[in-house]
DNA sequence: ATGAAAGCGCTAACAC
DNA sequence: GTGTTAGCGCTTTCAT
């Protein structure tokens, strides 16, 4: 808790004006001597450089905000760790909100107008016109990772979510299952119905393949264990009877959270996973691979979606004039135990 | 991205100074006359005070820093929650820094002399005499959870993790095992040694319960499978030949993480939990609760010693000449089926 | 109660 | 190449 040299302090030292000892430090035009001289000032003093007078001389805070809805989902957990990494680099500190609904957010669009810092990545659970509107007004560059309406013109990262659900749907008729079933999170969400769409866009390559959707509460596991039973319940799950003609042998669900809590259903009401009931779950997080049976789950690329944002934002704080630009991550997906045919091999 | 107002606008908008509108925005001595019509001024203009120069008039930036060094791992993220609602109360912004490596944090503790943050919190996973030094230099205050050498001076909050792995052990002996292993992460690190101590000390009443320790390359699930393999393979585990006097039938792992790598590692031998083997893990993350058996672990508290360090570096921000302060949270086990005595009943 | 002015620490014109 | 000066937006004496 020592008190902190200012840059006064080392031209004196050093025998300099204050600009020149400024401009000795950052490398601008200096004559050899001095610019030695200032640096031994400043390392003697242990001279670090205020980092709010810079900011407010320059007009940039080195700062960027990271805001989501629920920082506990290991999705954003994931994003949070790609865009730090990125942002490091060039120098950024990376500040961490988790809004909780919309309303946190616009307040929190707005108060960007504080100048705390010069850019911000969102990922909203619920896109509203509001919301958009907001993003559209603040007064640093914002990149949204989410689905926005088209044309927009904010820079944008977003996967194809419905398509997800859609290889998802393929691989377990693939592997040979016969009525499948969907799991959904909130359908009030832009995630939410980008995978209904999805999941509603299988129905005619599928025929009777098509089982019933349901929508839990919301993207966690004890929802997921709630719509599971559900589901389970009311469409007649394969089990102590035997697979009936209409019983689903499968389940997609929305994110790997409901997944898992789709797993505990099925563990509670007898059914085996996968030989009665294949599972497959969404966004590919660590638990995905070290649950047990291991989670079949479709990538959509966290990770690179958080670099790329950060990325994103970079490039338009290096030029606010850049046209605004969409990246589509791709979806992936990634077999596991959930989904072995009845009675294949189970390893690794 | 419009232009942002600044108090100079709202004053000749309202027709009075700066310094009077100043005042008023911040409730002190004003007319009610010029309150009204510096607030308006305010609102019509979109007014919002810029942080930036606050921060460099008032010398503090209203912002809090928390580090730790794998902010990938669950734990960090629930301390993080519960940092960020205590912080948030009084306006706090909160800055996440995942460092890595004891360099890292050093580096980082150096750079808040830079001023971009009031206070820390650090949570390192290593503790050296020298970033005990660096802690006490720091311009700002920083409080500490872990473990940290008696009588530093720190503001601390810790657990008794020793006591932890205590308790877990006491547990496995009155559920019936007879023979109880462990499997720390890295002994190099302050937590590692602290439960390796634990563990040590339960050897005098266990007597011939008491099995072998391994330690794990980190606290990963990737690590805790190697461990757990070495463990199983070199003290026979129970499963195809029966128990035999000596096989290790209970282990306690150093967080849950590990525990769950000893889950999979028993699995692919043949080894049934809680049959043939209990497990116990320590951090009760979300993870235990989830996983399929549910794991039994040792809490920790870390919500709670994320927010009982929040409170801790806010009420020394308060008073910068209060006593440091200890604060310690007690380890609390959660039983579930992970330790199921052999034969018992497996219900939630 | 209000206004003028100083100044937080720094950088960038602008002269020399 | 270097020093002098202004000023980023704000709060806070100090007069009045």
């Amino acid at each position: 808790m020592k008190q902190r040299a200012t840059i006064t302090d080392v031209a004196r030292r050093a025998g300099v004006s204050v600009a020149s000892a400024s401009r000795a430090l950052n490398g601008l035009s200096a004559s050899a001597a001095t610019v030695e001289r200032v640096r031994t000032a400043a390392g003697d003093l242990g001279y670090i450089p205020d980092a709010t007078a810079r900011a407010l001389k320059m007009g940039r805070t080195l700062q960027l905000s990271f805001a989501v809805d629920d920082i506990g989902n290991p999705v954003y957990v994931e994003m949070m760790k790609a865009v730090q990494s990125v942002v490091t680099v060039p120098g950024y500190r990376l500040m961490i909100s988790s809004t909780g609904d919309a309303d946190d957010t616009i307040d929190l669009l707005r108060s960007l107008s504080k100048g705390y810092a010069d850019g911000m990545i969102l990922s909203p659970l619920r896109v509203t016109d509001r919301l958009v509107e907001e993003v559209r007004a603040a007064p640093v560059p914002v990149v949204v990772i989410g689905r926005l309406p088209e044309g927009s013109g904010v820079d944008t990262v977003m996967t194809d979510s419905a398509r997800g659900v859609g290889i998802a749907v393929d691989h377990l008729v693939e592997t040979g299952r016969r009525r499948i079933g969907f799991v959904n999170g909130p359908l009030d969400t832009t995630p939410g119905r980008a995978r209904q769409h999805g999941f509603e866009a299988t129905a005619e390559r599928l025929g009777d393949r098509h089982g019933p959707a349901v929508a839990a509460a919301d993207f966690t596991v004890a929802a997921g264990y709630d719509a599971a039973r559900t589901l389970l319940a009311g469409h007649g799950a394969p089990g102590g009877t035997g697979p009936g003609p209409h019983a689903l042998d499968a389940v997609v669900a929305a994110n790997d959270l409901l997944a898992i809590g789709v797993m505990h259903a099925a563990h509670d009401a007898g059914v085996r996973v996968p030989d009665d009931l294949a599972v497959v779950g969404m966004d590919d997080t660590e638990l995905a691979r070290v649950f047990q049976p291991s989670l079949t789950s479709v990538s959509l690329g966290s990770g690179e979606r958080g670099t790329r944002a950060a990325e994103l934002l970079l490039a338009r704080l290096a030029d606010p004039q850049r046209e605004a630009t969409t990246v589509v991550v791709p979806p992936a997906l990634h077999v596991r135990h959930s989904t072995r045919p009845p009675h294949g091999r189970d390893t690794p």
